[in-house]
DNA sequence: ATGGTAGGGAGATTAT
DNA sequence: ATAATCTCCCTAC
C-alpha cells in the first residue's frame, strides 16, 4: 500500500502554516467530504474533474480539492442482429450452464464472432486519431427510446479511451453495428455513476499525491491529485455518518446606477460569514445564537465626485476599535473596493454563499464590475475555488433576463450558491418574494428599504452612509437567517443524497436534474445502457428526418406552407411554451351550489407514484410505440420505476416511524427527511413527462394519467351507483361525498365504508379521508370553500378552507380579497338566506362609502403579479398593467425587483383632473407602482370606480353566485354602481336549486338591534307603541296560547291599539294607515341620510363639505373623496350613512315580512302562523312591499328616491 | 436550463 | 355589436 501523499516527493509535515496537515486513515488513505464538483466542458483539461469539500485536521474540518485525472470515456456500439444471431448465442450459453463449454471459451467465440464490429470500430478511432483505447464484450441491457437500439439485455463492445480524444460521432453507424451510446458523456457524470457518489458523503481516496502551493489550481488549504478515478470509492462506515460543518456567508452589495451606460456600479459590499454552519441539521435560532461563529465586514467606496462625509475616517475607526477587528473599510475606487472584497472572501475560505438573488443579481454585478475595473484574475476568481485566468462569457442565454449564467456558475465553482430568493419560491408560496417581504412574513422584521436613487446622497453625512453600511449588512443577514429559517442546507442536502446529483443544482432548484441522476443512478446500478443527453447535433438531425417524412416532392404550395406552418410551430419548442401533449388529470363537473349537511372529501395518496407501483408502469415493463397511449403491462415482475417507488415508500414509513419516537430536533430533521422522499417520489412523473428530460417518456407519463382518469371515474362510479351516495366534485385523485346528513357519526360510518370499499380493489394505492366538510360552497371546477371541521387532541374545531376561489390569489387586490373573505364566511356561517345577502348588501354599501370617502388604505389597492419574461421581452406590453409599471420602474434606475419572475406592485388610478380618460384608457396605462402613487407630487389617485365594478364585484358576485336573494345586479346597486350592466342575459332560469338555499336562522333580534324600532301611532288616541316583527308575534301568541295577554306583540293578531278599547272600531287601523305612517318614519331616516355633513377630520387638511345635490353627482359620487387622498389621512366622515339607512329598512322589512321569515319554521308550526296570519297579511302588503321597494332602490345612489321623496 | 396537465378569468383582438 | 379566440396569469391537482 502505497502512503499517500508521499509520491510527490514532498513530505508531510512540510507545509508552511505551522500544524498544517490534514488527517490520514491508518492505512494511509485520505477522508474527503465531497461538497461540490467541476469539470471544464471543453479544452485541454477534458477528462479532468475537479472535487471541491472538506478533510479532516485534529478537531477541525479544512477545504480541500481533488484533482482526479484520467478519466476514460466510456461508449457502447451497438451490434447489429447479424453479430450475434440469436439462436446461436442461446446454444452456446446452455452449454456454458451445462458445462460443456468453458467461460473461457465462450468468451472467446464471442470476440471471435464480433471481430468484425471491434475492426469497424477501431477503424472509426483511428480516424480520430485516437491512439489508445480499449474494448470489451459486456452484457448490457437497454430500455430506452432510441428505434435503432433493441430493447432488452444483449452483448454490446465497450469502447475506453481517454477524454483528450475528440468524441465519435453520436449518429454513427457501422455494417456491423446500428448504433454508438454514451459518446458525449461528460467525465463528471461518468465518475459520479461509476464511483456511485450519492451526493455530498465521505470519499475514501486511497492513492494520492499532495499538491505543493505552487502547483496548485485552486484556492483550497489543501489540494490533491490522484492520477485515477479507481482509487476514489464511498466510505461506508458503521457509525452514524458526521457531517462537517460548513463557512456559509451571505453577501450583499449596494450599487448606483451609471446613467450614460445604463449599468450598476457598486458602492458598498457587506460579508456576513456563520463559520460552523450544520448542513445536515435544522439550526434554530436560539442554537445559532449560542454556538454560532460569526463575522462580518463591509467595504464602502465614494462615488466619482464626491467625498467622504467629515470626520468619516474617525467614524470608521471608531467602529473596527469597538468591534476590536476591521469590520470596516473604505476606498477611493470599485476597483480597490473588489479587490479589497476579493482578498477578505479568500479569507473566510467559504463553502456557501448566500444573498437574496444572488445569482440574478450582486453576483452578476460582482464579476460584470471586476471585469469593468480590470481586476486581476488571481483576485476576481478567489469569488470561487478554482484559479482562473480568463472571464468566461458573463452574458450567457440571456433569454430569461433572470438566474445565473453558466458563466457566472463556473466563476464560483467549488462553492455552493444559495439564493434565497429562488429557494423561497421553491419552499413557499407568497404574494411577493422581495427581502422586505419575506422578511417581514418569514422572520417578522421590518426591513428598511432604499431606492437607488439615493444611495449617492447618503455619502453626504456619516449618518447617513453609516446607515447604507448597515442595511448592507442587515440585508446579509436577513438572507442568512431566511436560509436557516427554511432549512434550506439540510432539506436540499436531503434530496442530493437521495438522487446522487451535484448538491449546487439542487440548490438552484432543477427538480428534473435531481431525478435524471437518480434514474441514471439506479439504471447505470442494474446494467443499462443510459439515454444519452439530447444534443444539439441529434436535435438537428431529428427534425430533419421529420421534414423528410412529411415533405415528400410533388406537393402544391399550399400543402407545403400549411408543412411548414405545422414544423414551424413546435420548433420554436427551445423558446416558446408548448401547449399540453398529453392527457392529464379528469376533473368532475362540479354540483355547484351551498351544501349545508356534511361533505366527505376522500382522496387517494400519492396518486401517480402508487400507479406506477400497482399497475408495474416501467421503461422496462412496457413496449412503446411510436403514437398512442401504450397497454397496461402483463409481466408481474416489478421493473425499475415500480421497485425504486417500492424502495422510497418503504424509506420513508421507516423515516416516519423513527419520528414518532422522536421530538424536538430529532423529529425536525426527521421530518425533513421525510419530505425529501415524498418530493423526490412525486417528481418522477412530472420528469417522465418532460420534454427535455433525458427519460423523457410520454407514453408512460400519459398511460399514467390514463390510468387515474379511470381509477378517479371507476372510484366515482362505486360510490354512486353501489353505494348509493352523491359525488359532488372531485379532482384527479379525489372525491366530494355530500352526505346529506347532520350527524358526525353517521358520516364517519359512511366515510370509513366507502374507503373500505375502494382500497379493497387496490394492491398499492388507498384512497383516505382528507376532511370532513360541514358546509361548503362549490362554485366552479378548482373553486370551493368549505367550513373544514379540524381534529385536534381530542377537541373539534372549525375552519374555512378556500381553494382556488379569488381570494387565494395574488392577482386580486387585498380589498376585493378581504371583501371576499367576508363574504365567504358570512355565506358559510349558516345563516339564513336573507340575512346573509342582507350582511353581504349592507358591507358593500359600507366599502364603498368607505373607499368614496378615502378611508381605505393605500396598501389595500395593491395588486400583484408575475412578470413570466424580461419586461422588454413582452411582444404586447402596453395592455399589460405589471409589464408597463415594470418597465417604468427600470428605467427609474430600480435594477431589482422588475426582471423575470418578479413580482410587479400595481394600482389603478386616474389622473388627477383628467376624470374622462380615468376609464377610456387602457388599463396598462392607469397602472401604477404604489411607490409613484405615494410621492408627494403624484398626480395619480386610486381609481375607486374600478376598483367597485373590477374588482369587489367579479369577487362578490361569484361567491353569491349560488346564493338566492341576490343578484350581480343587486350587488352592483350596493356598490353604487349601474345595475343595468351587470343584467344577467339568461333570464334567471338558471334553475336555482332550492335545496342548496341557506335554512339557518340567527337571531334577527341580534341582527337589527341598532336599528329604531317602528313605531305607530293610535290615530285614536295618538299613543305610539313600537311594533315587533309580525312573525315573531305571531309565533309567541301561538306558543304561548295566552290570548289574555295585554301588550304591543298583540297588535298585529288585533290590528287595534292596544291602549284604546278593545271592542268598537275606535282604536283600529287600517292598512292605508299602516303604509302611511311607515313611509313616513321612512322618510325620516332618509332625511337623516341626506343631512349627513362630510368632514374632513385632518385638521391641516381643513376640507369640509356639505354634498349639495346628488342628482348633480350623478352615481360617482367623486365629491365625497378628500380631494387629497391619498396623500391625505383625513377622513370624511358621514355621520348616518347609507350602510346604517340600508339597515334600518332592512329592519322595517323584516318586521313586514309575511312570507320570508315563515321558511325558516318547522312545517307543524308553520302551518299554524300560516293560519293566524290570514287576517294580518292583506293589511300590511301594502306598506311591506313599499318598504321592500324603498330599500331595493337605496343602493341606486338615491336618486329615485329622492322623486319619491320630495 | 431548471417536472406535468386542467381550468377559470381578465382583457385585447379578430371573426361574424 | 357580439361572439369567438388568443395571450397572460394563477391556481388545483
Ligand atoms: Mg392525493
Ligand atoms: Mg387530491
Amino acid at each position: 500500500m502505497v502512503k499517500g501523499g508521499t509520491e510527490n516527493g514532498a513530505p508531510l509535515s512540510s507545509n508552511c502554516e505551522g500544524q498544517t496537515e490534514f488527517d490520514l486513515d491508518a492505512d494511509g488513505s485520505l477522508r474527503f467530504y465531497i461538497l461540490d464538483a467541476y469539470e471544464e466542458a471543453f479544452g485541454a483539461s477534458m477528462g479532468t474533474i475537479y472535487l471541491f469539500g472538506k478533510v479532516k485536521m485534529g478537531d477541525t474540518y479544512k477545504s480541500c480539492s481533488v484533482v482526479v485525472k484520467n478519466i476514460q470515456r466510456c461508449v457502447y456500439a451497438i451490434p447489429n442482429d447479424s453479430v450475434f444471431p440469436s439462436h446461436e448465442l442461446i446454444t452456446l450459453e446452455q452449454e456454458v450452464k451445462d458445462s460443456k463449454l468453458s467461460p473461457e471459451s465462450f468468451r472467446g467465440k464471442l470476440h471471435e464472432m464480433a471481430s468484425n464490429l471491434k475492426n469497424e470500430i477501431s477503424q472509426q478511432l483511428l480516424q480520430l486519431n485516437v491512439s489508445s483505447y480499449s474494448m470489451a464484450l459486456v452484457k448490457r441491457n437497454y430500455a430506452f427510446e432510441r428505434p435503432d437500439v433493441p430493447v432488452g439485455e444483449q452483448y454490446v463492445l465497450k469502447i475506453n479511451y481517454p477524454f483528450k480524444d475528440p468524441p465519435l460521432p453520436e449518429d454513427l453507424k457501422g455494417e456491423s453495428f446500428s448504433a454508438v451510446l454514451g459518446s458525449n458523456t461528460s467525465a463528471l457524470e461518468l465518475f459520479i455513476l461509476k464511483r456511485k457518489i450519492m451526493g455530498p458523503s465521505w470519499l475514501k481516496i486511497s492513492n494520492f499525491s499532495t499538491n505543493s502551493p505552487s502547483q496548485r489550481v485552486s484556492w483550497c488549504k489543501f489540494e490533491v491529485t490522484v492520477e485515477s478515478p479507481k482509487v476514489i470509492t464511498v466510505l461506508v462506515s458503521e457509525e452514524k455518518v458526521v457531517h462537517p460543518p460548513a463557512v456559509v456567508t451571505a453577501i450583499n452589495l449596494k450599487t448606483i446606477v451609471n446613467e450614460k451606460q445604463n449599468i450598476s456600479e457598486i458602492v458598498s459590499a457587506s460579508v456576513l460569514c456563520f463559520h460552523n454552519a450544520k448542513i445536515d441539521v435544522p439550526m434554530p435560532g436560539p442554537e445559532r445564537k449560542r454556538s454560532g461563529i460569526l463575522s462580518h465586514f463591509t467595504v464602502v467606496r465614494n462615488p466619482e465626485g464626491t467625498g467622504y462625509p467629515i470626520g468619516w475616517k474617525k467614524e470608521v475607526a471608531d467602529r473596527n476599535s469597538k468591534n476590536g477587528c476591521s469590520v470596516l473599510s473604505f476606498e477611493n475606487s470599485e476597483r480597490a473596493l473588489l479587490n479589497r472584497l476579493f482578498l477578505e472572501l479568500n479569507k473566510l475560505d467559504s463553502d456557501v454563499l448566500v444573498g437574496h438573488n444572488i445569482s440574478g443579481f450582486d453576483l452578476d454585478v460582482l464579476l460584470q464590475r471586476a471585469q469593468a475595473c480590470k481586476v486581476l484574475s488571481s483576485m476576481w476568481s478567489k469569488i470561487g475555488r478554482l484559479k482562473r485566468s480568463s472571464m468566461p462569457k458573463l452574458k450567457g442565454n440571456t433569454n430569461y433576463g433572470s438566474g445565473a449564467t453558466l458563466g457566472i456558475m463556473s466563476c464560483i465553482a467549488g462553492r455552493l450558491l444559495c439564493d434565497t430568493d429562488l429557494c423561497s419560491r421553491d419552499l413557499l408560496k407568497q404574494v411577493s418574494y422581495s427581502l422586505t417581504d419575506l422578511s417581514k412574513t418569514q422572520l417578522n422584521r421590518d426591513r428598511k428599504e432604499i431606492s437607488p436613487n439615493d444611495i449617492p446622497k447618503m455619502f453626504q453625512s456619516s449618518k447617513t452612509l453609516v446607515e447604507l453600511i448597515e442595511c448592507g449588512e442587515t440585508d446579509a443577514w436577513l438572507s442568512m437567517e431566511l436560509m436557516f429559517h427554511l432549512s434550506v442546507l439540510p432539506l436540499t442536502l436531503q434530496l442530493t443524497n437521495i438522487s446522487g446529483n451535484l448538491w449546487g443544482k439542487t440548490l438552484q432548484g432543477a427538480r428534473a436534474q435531481r431525478i435524471e441522476y437518480y434514474l441514471l443512478h439506479t439504471f447505470h446500478s442494474k446494467k443499462y445502457i443510459l439515454p444519452d443527453k439530447n444534443s444539439q447535433r441529434m436535435k438537428e438531425i431529428k427534425s430533419s428526418k421529420r421534414r423528410m417524412n412529411h415533405g415528400p416532392e410533388g406537393h402544391n404550395v399550399d400543402e407545403l406552407d400549411a408543412d411548414l406552418a405545422l414544423e414551424n410551430d413546435p420548433s420554436k419548442d427551445n423558446k416558446a411554451k408548448k401547449g399540453p401533449a398529453y392527457a392529464g388529470g379528469l376533473v368532475l363537473e362540479p354540483k355547484k351550489g351551498l351544501y349545508d349537511k356534511y361533505v366527505l372529501l376522500l382522496d387517494f395518496n400519492s396518486l401517480y407514484p402508487s400507479i406506477i407501483q400497482e399497475y408495474n408502469i416501467c421503461f422496462t415493463t412496457i413496449p412503446r410505440s411510436e403514437d398512442g397511449v401504450p397497454r397496461l403491462p402483463s409481466s408481474q415482475t416489478p421493473g425499475i420505476l415500480p421497485k425504486l417507488m417500492e424502495h422510497l415508500v418503504s424509506i420513508r414509513k421507516s423515516v416516519k416511524l423513527k419520528m414518532a419516537k422522536e421530538t424536538g430536533l430529532k423529529y425536525w430533521e426527521l421530518d425533513i427527511r421525510q419530505q425529501a422522499i415524498k418530493l423526490t417520489a412525486n417528481s418522477m412523473y412530472g420528469c417522465l413527462g418532460f420534454s427535455n428530460s433525458r427519460f423523457y417518456a410520454k407514453p408512460l407519463a400519459e398511460l399514467i394519467t390514463l390510468q387515474g382518469r379511470e381509477i378517479l371515474q371507476r372510484t366515482v362510479d362505486l360510490v354512486q351507483n353501489h353505494l348509493n351516495l352523491e359525488v359532488i366534485y372531485g379532482d384527479t385523485d379525489s372525491i366530494m361525498i355530500h352526505s346529506g346528513l347532520d350527524d358526525i357519526e353517521e358520516v364517519k360510518a359512511i366515510k370509513t365504508k366507502v374507503i373500505q370499499e375502494v382500497n379493497k380493489k387496490y394492491r398499492c394505492l388507498k384512497i383516505d379521508c382528507d376532511g370532513i366538510y360541514k358546509r361548503m360552497l362549490l362554485l366552479r371546477k378548482k373553486k370551493y370553500a368549505a367550513v373544514k371541521l379540524q381534529f385536534k387532541d381530542g377537541k373539534t374545531c372549525e375552519d374555512i378552507e378556500r381553494k382556488g376561489v379569488d381570494m387565494v390569489r395574488r392577482d386580486w387586490s387585498l380589498l376585493s380579497k378581504e371583501i371576499g373573505d367576508l363574504c365567504l364566511s358570512k355565506i358559510l356561517c349558516g345563516g339564513s338566506c336573507e340575512d346573509v345577502v342582507e350582511a353581504i348588501h349592507s358591507e358593500l354599501m359600507k366599502i364603498k362609502e368607505e373607499m368614496r370617502n378615502g378611508k381605505v388604505a393605500l396598501e389595500k389597492y395593491v395588486i400583484t403579479k408575475a412578470l413570466t419574461k424580461s419586461p422588454e421581452a413582452y411582444p404586447d406590453s402596453k395592455s399589460q398593467p405589471h409589464v408597463q409599471v415594470a418597465l417604468r420602474m427600470r428605467q427609474r434606475g430600480y435594477k431589482e425587483g422588475f426582471n423575470a419572475k418578479d413580482t410587479v406592485p400595481y394600482i389603478i388610478c386616474y389622473e388627477q383632473g383628467n376624470t374622462s380618460s380615468a376609464s377610456s384608457a387602457g388599463i396598462g396605462e392607469r397602472a401604477r407602482h404604489p411607490d409613484e402613487v405615494k410621492s408627494e407630487d403624484s398626480r395619480w389617485l386610486v381609481d375607486i370606480d374600478y376598483y367597485l365594478a373590477q374588482q369587489i364585484h367579479p369577487v362578490v358576485s361569484r361567491l353569491c353566485a349560488e346564493i338566492q336573494g341576490t343578484s350581480p345586479e343587486r350587488l352592483a346597486e350596493c356598490l353604487g354602481l349601474d345595475p343595468s350592466k351587470y343584467r344577467s342575459r339568461s333570464n334567471d332560469a338558471t334553475g336555482s336549486d332550492p335545496s342548496t338555499a341557506l335554512l339557518f336562522a340567527t337571531s334577527d333580534e341580534e341582527r337589527y338591534k341598532s336599528c329604531e324600532p317602528l313605531a305607530l301611532a293610535c290615530p285614536n288616541c295618538s299613543a305610539a307603541f313600537n311594533c315587533p316583527s309580525i312573525t315573531s308575534s305571531v309565533y309567541a301568541s301561538i306558543s304561548k296560547k295566552s290570548e289574555t295577554e295585554e301588550s304591543d306583540s298583540t297588535f298585529w293578531l288585533k290590528l287595534q291599539c292596544p291602549k284604546c278599547e278593545p271592542e268598537g272600531s275606535t282604536g283600529r287601523i287600517s292598512p292605508a294607515m299602516i303604509s302611511n305612517q311607515v313611509k313616513r318614519q321612512i322618510d325620516g331616516f332618509v332625511s337623516m341620510y341626506y343631512k349627513g355633513i362630510m368632514m374632513c377630520d385632518d385638521e391641516s387638511c381643513k376640507h369640509t363639505t356639505r354634498i349639495p345635490n346628488f342628482r348633480l353627482l350623478g352615481d360617482r359620487e367623486r365629491g365625497t373623496v378628500c380631494p387629497n387622498y391619498p396623500n391625505c389621512n383625513g377622513t370624511l366622515l358621514r355621520k348616518y350613512t347609507e350602510a346604517d339607512l340600508y339597515k334600518q329598512l332592512s329592519y322595517f322589512c323584516h318586521i313586514l315580512d309575511t312570507q320570508c321569515n315563515l321558511e325558516k319554521m318547522d312545517v307543524g308550526v308553520r302551518i299554524q302562523v300560516e293560519k293566524a296570519l290570514t287576517k294580518t297579511r292583506p293589511a300590511v302588503q301594502a306598506a311591506a312591499s313599499m318598504a321592500r321597494s324603498i330599500r331595493d332602490r337605496c343602493a341606486y345612489g338615491w336618486l329615485q328616491l329622492t322623486d319619491i321623496a320630495i
